[in-house]
DNA sequence: TCTGGGGTCCTAGGACCC
DNA sequence: TCTGGGGTCCTAGGACCC
């Protein structure tokens, strides 16, 4: 069975949301920041990208490129809720959608087709209901597969409409850079050029042995993805995989190399992965730190796996705190991560001994005032002083609507 | 004061068990 | 009194996506 697979991402959407909240910015080069002093674009409107403004680029550096460019620090409440809103007009033409992140989704049209006479109308029409109602354009790629549909939204924007026909894939692929594709990043790209493999063409019909034994298990893959095939299916809300790790990490705003900042940090960052997983109602076994210095260019990571599951804030601080100590740091700390892995979905229990549950409700009563009346406003009482210390709040794109695992609105 | 933060998946090597 | 292989779990690092 042919299946017909929208990707539809929305044109630089934490711009487009600014520009349409506030007419001020309209037609104007702006860039969406994080808010701390040491950010980068997280995305710029399409005024800014024609002076070369880039996601990723520090501020100074795209004040650079472009003198005018106004700044906007980023609203993550205001972009979940738009998001969730706009999935919400998405999944009235197909309850198969996947939300890949908060400005992109696939849906998979296949069963609903006949209801809206073609695939074509219905991508207009959530265009133009995406318009109407958020004043925001999106691209929209229709293809017989994801990697094909998300190829076809890339390769017109904004406001792109691409049309791949499964009898068209393979005069499209003999010319398309194998860098187009989902999958294929830079490393990869470099490495097959030095294969004399530029093209997914040229990909499609190198030996499948030679790829396997470059790339290992990737490389059968690579072949497929060369010729455009894809069987990967639309994974609709509340089948995905259970989430697999809770993590948050943080670049200072200065480098830091005191031991109490240090350790004063790393419960912050205890504190934000313990309450997610109470909230996803995960714990886990395995604790990890990461530590970038200030060189930037170094960095490693520790990680211990425990006897038992955890999630509560200071045990996950306990684990970390003694893999950080039993390293020597050789230079300042830039960022410091804190990450809880080895999950598993927590069953609904009490713990066994009464010190265990008073530990375990005064938790809960935490983590619920804090839900009520904003993030840490009530904590643990070592994280008081100095808390503006605390890093960027960077609006990660991975943040997904309401609803979606992951969502961290803050 | 140049360069964020949320994830997933894969690999290689070592420990340990049968 | 020598050689083995499979499986699982673990750690550290890296590629890739948004």
């Amino acid at each position: 069975m042919q299946r017909v697979i929208f990707h539809i991402d929305m044109n630089a959407f934490f711009a487009s949301v600014e520009q349409s909240a506030n007419p001020a910015l309209r037609g104007k080069p702006i860039a969406v920041v994080g808010s701390g002093g040491r950010t980068i674009v997280t995305t710029s409107s399409y005024e800014a990208r024609a002076f070369g403004v880039k996601t990723g680029m520090a501020v100074w550096e795209a004040k650079r490129c472009c003198p005018e460019l106004i700044v906007v620090v980023g609203d993550n409440r205001k972009y979940t809720h738009t998001s969730s809103e706009i999935m919400s007009i998405i999944r009235d033409y197909s309850p198969v959608v996947e939300v890949f992140s908060i400005d992109e989704a696939w849906v998979d049209v296949t069963g609903s087709i006949n209801l809206f006479e073609s695939a074509e109308n219905i991508a207009y029409l959530i265009k133009a209901r995406i318009k109407h109602r958020f004043d925001i354009t999106c691209s929209i790629g229709i293809a017989p597969n994801k990697l094909l549909a998300k190829l076809a939204s890339d390769l017109q924007k904004p406001d792109g409409l691409t049309i791949i026909k499964p009898e068209d894939v393979s005069r499209i692929m003999e010319r398309m850079p194998v860098g187009s594709l989902c999958g294929i990043g830079k490393k990869t790209v470099r490495e097959l050029k030095v294969m004399g493999i530029n093209t997914c063409g040229e990909l499609a019909r190198c030996d499948q042995g030679r790829l396997t034994r470059k790339f290992g298990i990737v490389g059968a893959r690579l072949k497929q993805m060369g010729e455009g095939k894809d069987d990967v299916p639309v994974i609709p809300f509340g089948e995905e995989d259970e989430v697999k790790s809770v993590g948050h990490s943080s670049t200072l705003e200065r480098d830091i190399d005191d031991p109490q900042e240090i350790r004063r940090f790393l419960l912050q960052l205890s504190e934000k992965v313990g309450s997610r997983a109470r909230r996803y109602n995960v714990s886990g076994k395995t604790v990890a730190v990461y530590v970038r210095y200030a060189d930037f260019f170094t960095s490693f990571s520790k990680q211990t796996t425990l006897r038992s599951y955890i999630n509560l804030s200071d045990e996950i601080y306990k684990a970390a705190l003694a893999l950080l100590e039993g390293v020597e740091l050789e230079q300042p700390v830039r960022l410091l991560g804190v990450k809880l892995t080895n999950l598993k979905s927590q069953a609904e229990q009490l713990p066994l001994f009464e010190d265990d549950r008073k530990k375990l409700f005064a938790t809960q009563a935490m983590d619920k005032l804090n839900a009520k009346f904003g993030n840490r406003a009530v904590t643990f009482g070592s994280l008081l002083p100095g808390k503006e210390k605390a890093g960027n709040h960077v609006i990660p794109p991975s943040w997904r609507p309401d609803g979606i695992k992951n969502v961290d609105v803050e």
